[in-house]
DNA sequence: ATTAAATAATACCTGAAAGTATTAATTTAT
DNA sequence: ATAAATTAATACTTTCAGGTATTATTTAAT
């Protein structure tokens, strides 16, 4: 979607150039138009387009509304059972590609996507 | 078991100190074992113990025998209808990230799990 | 008004990974 | 020899994210 911003997309136009199952896109789409990411118009001639500019989305916000940052912070696996204040011997190993990875979600927007031009929508 | 790699261990001396399952982690222990990276002895007084030096063992060995590289080296999110030669908007956000990952794996031994002797066994 | 085209809500299905259960095989201590 | 303590093999069950199915609601074109 965010290769075609300023337009309103039905999940019709979006299933013909994804390659996600149409009912389960139009499952997420709603669950995006509840989170406020994009803006739903119901009926005939109805779609959604982006509620806020690209370059305010930050991927970071996205992954939490769905399925929870948290999940990044701690461990990696997402054991609930290794302390934050004595964590186990695998912790530290992977701090660093944990927080490159936060960092891209931190500072990664939508509008970031569009900069590759050449690349097609997937 | 890298923090006590010298003794032989017994699934039940594991599971004293690991929160994870019994018989679950029986089985991995038995898929390592057939991995080769742990020397199974059966019988009374038998038990685990690495079968290689620690620091001949990496991170990236260790998963690939369990669920395959692969899964890392292309798309992050394992899609496999996005093509490698022109990959959707999104391939180029998550190279840093998966590169540093990736890296992490393949430099990390499990020798360098022993680094932070602080750090409890969990 | 009617119909077509869209989103919304909600309940259901499925396949694979995580976890369990059971039984067999192996070794050592007594 | 027997029993105890271990790993091995294998089949079963559970869980849950990914995916389906169905029906209701909304809007605009005719
Ligand atoms: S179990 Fe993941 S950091 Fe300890
Ligand atoms: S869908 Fe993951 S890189 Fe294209």
């Amino acid at each position: 979607m965010a290769l075609n911003y300023e337009t309103q997309l039905s999940a019709r136009n979006l299933f013909e150039e994804l390659q996600i199952p149409k009912r389960y896109l139009m499952r997420l789409l709603t669950d995006l138009s509840k989170s406020g990411f994009i803006k739903a118009t119901r009926g005939r001639s109805g779609g959604y387009v982006f509620a806020r500019s690209l370059d305010t989305i930050y991927f970071s916000e996205i992954i939490d509304s769905v399925e929870g940052l948290l999940s990044f912070e701690g461990c990696v696996l997402g054991s609930t059972v290794c302390p934050v204040d004595k964590p186990c011997a695998m912790h530290q190993i992977w701090e660093k590609p944990k927080q490159t990875f936060l960092e891209t979600l931190k500072t990664t927007t939508l509008a970031d996507l569009r900069s590759g031009k050449n690349i097609r929508l997937q």
